[in-house]
DNA sequence: CATGAATGAGTATTCATTCAT
DNA sequence: AATGAATGAATACTCATTCAT
């Protein structure tokens, strides 16, 4: 008996993920233009040709691995947004952020060798850009609520610190002192704005 | 009859500069897996088998170009050391890191373009980690003057914020607000510690 | 539907074989370091890509000739021992080796194209000198039993008479007296040993 | 004051005689076409560019050191020729060349480096073809005053014999019972026929 | 005579992609 | 859906040779 159309539709998805995780984790570990599309079909267990059944192009698998990334965040972002009382948003997301980076550091790894590769941005600049806004802005909001005087300003400052902490862990994870760093960014942001 | 050696030594020098200038233009607007050795041969005027007789591969070329980004930091940051009044070694090292920024955005891109690629890092990951250990602990020695209750988080602190911002205004130069977040750096890093 | 494991495996063997006799053909004609890559490619219509696809390089494919020529000799000598009788394996065996020569002359030159060259004997040197004294040993078992007071080094004697011969003559084959050598060598070695 | 005529002439001779034993040597270890011209000049001390004063090119390099050690040869065997008294000339031809064998390997190593390679032969092969026809009838000559009763074919026989021993002896120097094997050729061609 | 900077065609090898089965 | 054989353009690097000084 031929599968159902249910079937199909479920092993495609299996299989897609599956060549996707095998591209996050090598794209990641070797970067992009050091990973071979052999090298992935090899790793999700399949053969190249249908490897090109699912992805057109490296180029298109690229784009497919940055959207699922995505996602990925947007998602522990959507449910602290969605979970946390009021005061307590900012910290938690920073949580969110650093307790995936401790835990899944090659996850950001990938976000960084991506974004500071010229031939990617050229792809993916637009989304990137995008989705960097979107991420401070959800600070933006928080602090404004906060009281804090230019939300707009601090919610850069506070973003550019969060990057500037992952990369830092990420170049040398065993000397960072992440939790203190983290600790102190809440304690300079987490709370309500002392009025002067 | 030979040219004499002072002759060859100032040929040397002339086409090994423009060649690394060749080379650094390149990595930072393509990334160093884009750039092939023929465009850089050609970016400089001159031919492929003379490229290496100066530089022995593509990866010492890199190395050289390392150098060569490193030692011009290097010299800014001794410049304002040596110059700076002592309370104002802060903001003059910022003045410097950022002025650097935003006059040669391509200088601190190539910085990045390198750092996060892994083959490179397989490469010249110690020497980055090095260098950013040193800048890094510049400003530690500064905040312990200043009365910093804990100058080594601190600097861990300060100096991932600033290449956070780096990053940041390299993303999108046109949003970012550079200077404001520079300003704000400077009044929570660049005075003394209030005792509280 | 993919093709059968058996399909896969023939077209393996066949193109494996003939990009091997092209590589014989021209590592004879030409020499090894004058054949290039695209050469044998071409030679055996095929891509280049498709020559990586079978042999890791040119030097595994050094390797292959190497092993594909030493087993057409092995061939030939096993069948001499197996099918003569006890008196006659020594003017068989001469007659299996410079028939081969008479035959096909380029073999045996590839033989000693490979086997003269300083940078193929670093890689095939001890599989050169251990298949030479394989070769030797017959002779000298059978020299023994002819009653020769010293068969080991009558062994070596008319080794080099043989490998000498088979140089003379692919140097001047017009000129060299194939026939009356060998059956010299024979007249000399091929019978008993006559007690003084 | 300048050189006079013939000091310059001494020092081309001298730098000539450099480069060519340089060249020897260098063929002789790594073979002609993995000898660059560059590793010769460099070894013979000197630049690239005086090299090409003194040889037009590469290939005319190969002439030069063919032609300077076969006049290495023919010098031995001319000395042999006549100081050897009648009944002794094959005896003291074959230790003049074995002898050179033992002393510089090297020396009857680059001849079959040389001979035995296609794109060489192209240039050389009548010279070669013309050297050993030579030095083959040397033997004819006294084996038929010896009383051989085939001088000509006895003489391809001793050649062979001669070629083939070197070959086996610089395959594996250490193994190869050169002595006794040379020894074996003199009982067997050094003295006069004995009439059956 | 002497130097070594400069050239550029040539070589081994890789890899994204296609396609017959 | 699935395979892996096949393609060929692209790339890092080498080397004989030339030439200005």
């Amino acid at each position: 008996m031929p599968r159902t159309e249910n079937q199909n539709e479920e092993i495609r998805l299996a299989t897609r993920t599956t060549i996707l995780n095998s591209a996050i984790q090598l794209f990641a570990q070797k970067g992009y233009a050091h990973t071979t599309t052999r090298n992935i079909a090899t790793a999700a267990g399949l053969s190249v040709g249908l490897m090109y059944h699912y992805f057109d192009s490296k180029e298109s698998l690229l784009r497919a691995v940055f959207d699922f990334a995505m996602a990925r965040i947007d998602e522990r972002i959507t449910a602290v947004l969605q979970t946390s009382p009021p005061d307590t948003v900012i910290p938690n997301l920073l949580h969110a952020i650093f307790d995936l980076l401790a835990s899944e550091p090659e996850f950001w790894s990938l976000f960084y060798i991506l974004r500071t590769q010229p031939a990617i941005m050229a792809l993916l600049g637009d989304a990137f850009r995008e989705r960097t806004a979107l991420l401070r802005s959800c600070f933006v909001v928080e602090l404004a609520q906060a009281g804090w005087p230019q939300p707009e300003l601090e919610g850069y400052y506070l973003y550019s610190l969060i990057e500037g902490a992952i990369q830092q862990y990420l170049l040398d994870p065993a000397s960072y002192p992440l939790a203190e760093v983290v600790e102190k960014m809440i304690a300079q942001f987490g709370g309500n704005h002392e009025p002067v």
